[in-house]
DNA sequence: TTATTATTGTTGCAAATGCAACAGTAATAT
DNA sequence: ATATTACTGTTGCATTTGCAACAATAATAA
C-alpha cells in the first residue's frame, strides 16, 4: 500500500486553498523560485514541473543538492545554518504553491475538517522528502566515479533500461559532486567494459 | 525563536504515551536499535544518549550515513528502495521511544486534546531531520578530503574552537566516506598548514 | 594478568580525480 | 542571418586518493 497515492495528493491539493492561506504561480525555465531566507518561512509544493536546489559557495562553485519533481515539496526551513547560498531554480515551465508555515502549525480559523488531513499529507510528503535525501546521501556515498555513475543511472532508468539525458552532462556532473571532464573520461570507459551504451544523450544500461 | 525548545519537547514526550502507542526501551553500546524491514513502519524518538545510522553494501563495505542525538527522529520510513542494509546501532547508552506510524495517521481512540500537537512536533522534528540531512549533503559536497575535515570540525567545535573525538577516527572516515589513512594524511597536512593544532583526539581549530 | 582484538599512525605505490585548456558543436540572443 | 554564449568531448598533467601493509599502542575479553 503505498502512503502517497494519486487520489490523496488530488484531494491534498482542493482542501488546500480551501483551508490554509496558500498561493500558486507559474515559473518557466531557470527562474529563481525561492532564495534562502530565513524571513517568511514557507513549504513549497510542485504541481507541475520540475526544479534544481542548488548551492553556491563564497568561492563560487555551484552545485546540485538535489533535483526536485511533480509532488515534491521544499522549503527554506531546511536550510536554516547554512552558510552559502541557496536557490531552487525551476528546470523548464514549473507551478509551485506556496503553504505559509504559520498557517499549518496553528489551526486555521474556520477550523475546518480539512486541517488534520493536510497536515498529515504533508507530513507524508516530508517522509517522502526524506527518503529523498537518503537516496542522495547513499549516492554521494559511493567511492568512484564509476559507481556513483551506475548508482545514478540505475536510478533513474526506465523499464528498458534506458536514460535519457534531458538536463545536460554539465548538470549530471554538478548533481554527482563530479568534475564533468571526469565525468565524459568515465563514461566512455564504461562504455568500453561494456556495462552501458551511450549514443549522444541517450544511454542504455546493460549491466 | 526556536521551533523545537525544551518545554514543547517535554510536552511532546510527556503527551505522546498518553495518546499513542509507544514503547520505550534502554539500548547499550553498540546494540541493534533497528535493521530496515518493510513490515512495521515506526517512528523512533532518542530521548538520551547517541546512535548512527550505518549501511552495509553487498561487498560489505559499511559507512555511516548519520549520526543521531538526543531529540533526533528515525524510522524505516526513510529507507525504503534501498538495495543495501540499513541498521541503526547505539552509540554508549541511549534510550529509545517507538511510535507506531498508524496511531500517527489515524486519530487515537479516545480522540483526545494531544493528538494534533503531537503531530505537529512531529512534523517539526522532521524539518529538523532534514535540515541535518542537508548539512550532510553539503559535507558531501566538498570536492577534497581537506575541505570536508574543516567543515566537519567547523560545525562540531564547541565555544573555544576545540573538538575531541569522542567515537574514532575511523568511525569519523566512514561518517566522512573517506579512507581512513587518508583522513590521518590531511590532518597532518592541515595541521602543518596551521590551520588546526591536534594533540591525541583534542582538535583545536584556528582558522 | 595475559591474550586477543581494535585503533592509531605511517608509508609506498598505483589508480582515480580535478584542473586547465582547447576545438567543435549546439543553443540562444541580437 | 549572424554573433554570442553555453555545452560537449578530449587530453596532458599534477595532485589527491584509496589500498595494502605493518608496527605501535590502546581497549577489551578470558
Amino acid at each position: 500500500m503505498k502512503t502517497l497515492d494519486e487520489t490523496r495528493l488530488l484531494q491534498f491539493k482542493k482542501n488546500l486553498s480551501s483551508c490554509v492561506n496558500v498561493k500558486s504561480k507559474v515559473f518557466y525555465n531557470k527562474e529563481l523560485i525561492i532564495s534562502y531566507s530565513p524571513i517568511k518561512k514557507k513549504i513549497g509544493f510542485i504541481t507541475k514541473g520540475k526544479a534544481n536546489i542548488v548551492k553556491t559557495d563564497k568561492e563560487g562553485n555551484t552545485t546540485i543538492m538535489r533535483d526536485l519533481k511533480e509532488n515534491d515539496i521544499f522549503s527554506n526551513l531546511f536550510f536554516q545554518n547554512t552558510e552559502d547560498e541557496i536557490y531552487i531554480i525551476s528546470n523548464g515551465e514549473t507551478k509551485v504553491i506556496f503553504i505559509d508555515y504559520y498557517n499549518i502549525i496553528k489551526n486555521c480559523n474556520q477550523n475546518c475538517p480539512f486541517h488534520n488531513s493536510i497536515v498529515l499529507t504533508l507530513f507524508d510528503l516530508l517522509i517522502e522528502d526524506n527518503k529523498q535525501q537518503n537516496e542522495k546521501i547513499e549516492l554521494l556515498s559511493k567511492r568512484t566515479v564509476e559507481e556513483k555513475i551506475l548508482f545514478f543511472l540505475k536510478q533513474r532508468m526506465n523499464k528498458n533500461n534506458i536514460f535519457k539525458v534531458t538536463t545536460s552532462y554539465k548538470a549530471i556532473a554538478e548533481y554527482l559532486f563530479v568534475d564533468r571532464a571526469n565525468l565524459m573520461r568515465e563514461l566512455k570507459k564504461i562504455e568500453e567494459k561494456g556495462l552501458i551504451e551511450r549514443y549522444e544523450k541517450t544511454i542504455k544500461i546493460l549491466s
